[in-house]
DNA sequence: CCGTTCACG
DNA sequence: ACGTACGTGAACGGG
């Protein structure tokens, strides 16, 4: 558990205090005397609690038999008001609101061999740095408050975002349970292919070198073995990423081939195996990921330390690392996820009426597509024309190009070219959303989703060709990632607060991976609860905020551990 | 500290 | 003429 070094606070702007609890040098407060007089106010429903960043806080204090309420965050307003145009911590938000360059942490700490901890710091200079940094929450909570209500975005961050302070603060203190003997397992059998392949992959190069560089593996394939034609990177050096790789491989070569397999295992053990048993908390023995809500320019949360929302899925042994996340004794793992829920959006977005049909009609979405764009009945589209489909219906959700599509699905651009024209023909809402929201996006500089979250898009307007054209696919992909990020938003919320109003208190929600949430409960509940969960997040159809025109499908799955959920 | 690569949705 | 699919975080190599 994190040291609770000191606490600072401000009621009124220009004024704040420094409470030190647990400096070196002993000239502190008692901790249980200052936290058992701040408790009741910080639990106080009718004391606003401002903080920037606050889930932090409210962790700390939870920890310490504090559950904070009526919380406020500086970051997160900042992020309802200018997501897309700068971060939100408080050094960025003082410099351009507050145009005050606060007293910075490394300058109070120092750097390198001569850094000291926090509470080895001299109390009066940790009193200006902490004391500062509350007066400066106070002053942008006093500026955003009124422009949160001057941009009509009060909404969007009283219902998406206040509420998952709390939701998130209990699943990053709750958890996962990691099964370490089985991930050692795993990284032996890693390295002993590894191992292999590195033989291998010498043999062919007749020398040494490292494998997981690209500057010497861009030296072995072009210069010394020449199996590669030129191609370089953006910045003039060999290209050497696996698409490279699986184009020299599919002409026969080997050394490409095995070094494919080298980095698969390579980044399976380095970014895995070997490093989820060093995040286990030996207290708890669990895994504590921190969410992060104000990170992306869309409305998605991201994962970090350890990033939890990039578990491998796709390949076997990828696989098996997920098979390391486990229920405890008795208890299950329940994962939840949306079906489709971005062309769903799109669907609804766009008023596209052959996919809304179809989805209503709980239709094959992909061979749907391929049956518009190969004209062909439904029945007679195969394995190929599906597959072309779907890689369409992904392009279309991230802004298609022909460029693109043609890279994706391997054909040529005319041919992409010609399939986007047959799709755009039977579809002719999309057509219409893309051009529409890249005109609104032009000349208001931002996108709004379905439920009025903005993104901003600050080259929209960019005289640079690539840059333009890279912003207004960002534009198209916003309000569709956006929009489906606020559905899961508003599910956690009230499967959170069904599980309260149930008092069922036994089951916790644990991870949400965007489109999916996972959580642990009770092996002989999982029926009952997993009914719970499918009503909640199928209910998100209706809001205050907006009622879709289509359905909205959840997959539950249940099992003892996370990787036999798919 | 940045560029490259690759894991996920 | 140009030639990227959208959104992330982590590890690594090489200045």
């Amino acid at each position: 558990m994190a040291k609770l070094v000191g606490i600072s606070l401000s009621t009124k702007i220009g004024k704040a205090c420094y409470i030190p609890l647990n400096h070196k040098d002993h000239q502190n407060l008692n901790e249980k005397e200052v936290l058992k007089i701040l408790k009741p106010i910080l639990e106080d429903v009718s004391i606003k609690k401002i903080g920037q960043n606050i889930k932090f806080d409210f962790i700390i204090l939870y920890h310490r038999g504090i559950s904070m309420n009526s919380m406020e965050d500086t970051m997160l307003m900042s992020y309802v008001l200018d997501a897309g145009k700068n971060r939100h911590n408080m050094d960025t938000l003082s410099q351009i609101h507050l145009e005050h360059k606060p007293i910075s942490y490394k300058e109070i700490v120092g750097v390198g061999k001569k850094q000291i901890s926090f509470d080895e710091v001299e109390i009066n200079k940790a009193k200006d740095y902490a004391a500062e940094d509350a007066d400066i929450t106070y002053r942008l909570f006093k500026k955003f408050f009124k422009n949160l209500k001057a941009e009509k975005l009060t909404n969007i961050y009283e219902i998406f975002e206040k509420p998952l302070i709390k939701i998130l603060s209990l699943m990053e203190i709750e958890g996962i349970k990691i099964n370490e003997g089985f991930l050692k397992k795993l990284s032996d059998k890693f390295q002993n292919k590894i191992d292999k392949l590195e033989k291998d992959i010498f043999k062919i190069s007749k020398k040494n070198f490292k494998i997981g560089s690209t500057k010497q593996l861009g030296e072995i394939m072009y210069n010394e073995l020449k199996i590669s034609t030129l191609k370089k990177t953006k910045k003039g050096s060999f290209a050497t990423s696996a698409s490279v790789l699986e184009d020299l491989a599919f002409k026969g070569h080997l050394l490409p081939k095995y070094v494919l397999e080298w980095r698969q295992l390579s980044k399976l053990k380095n970014t895995y195996s070997d490093t989820l048993p060093e995040h286990i908390n030996p207290k708890t023995n669990r895994v504590h990921t921190s969410f992060l809500l104000a990170a992306t320019s869309t409305g998605r949360l991201a994962s970090s330390d350890p990033n939890l929302q990039n578990i491998p899925i796709k390949t076997s042994d990828g696989n098996d690392i997920r098979k390391a996340f486990v229920a405890e004794k008795n208890k299950s793992l329940i994962s939840a996820d949306y079906n489709q829920i971005e062309m769903r959006i799109l669907s609804d977005l766009a008023d596209v009426k052959e996919l809304k049909k179809a989805f209503k009609n709980d239709e094959d979405i992909h061979s749907l597509t391929a049956s518009q764009v190969f004209n062909t009945d439904i029945k007679k589209v195969n394995s190929d024309m599906r597959r072309k489909a779907k890689a369409i219906n992904f392009g279309i959700i991230y802004g298609i190009s022909q460029y693109g599509l043609a890279k994706q699905i391997g054909v040529s651009t005319t041919e992409a070219s010609e399939f986007l024209n047959s799709y755009f023909l039977k579809f002719p809402e999309i057509k219409e959303y893309m051009s529409s929201t890249i005109k609104f996006c032009r000349k208001s500089g931002y996108v709004n989703n379905i439920f009025g979250r903005r993104t901003h898009i600050t080259g929209i307007n960019d005289k640079n060709f690539n840059i333009r054209n890279f912003q207004e696919r960002a534009a198209i992909n916003a309000p569709i990632q956006g929009s489906a990020s606020e559905i899961m938003r508003m599910a956690m919320i009230r499967i959170s607060e069904k599980l309260k109003d149930n008092k069922i208190y036994d089951t916790k929600m644990i991870l949400q991976i965007h489109d999916e949430l996972i959580f642990e409960a009770p092996s002989k509940d999982t029926t009952k609860i997993s009914k719970i969960i499918k009503k909640e997040m199928t209910s998100v159809q209706n809001s205050e905020l907006h009622s879709f025109t289509i359905p909205l499908s959840v997959d539950i799955n249940v099992g003892d551990n996370w990787g036999v959920l798919h």
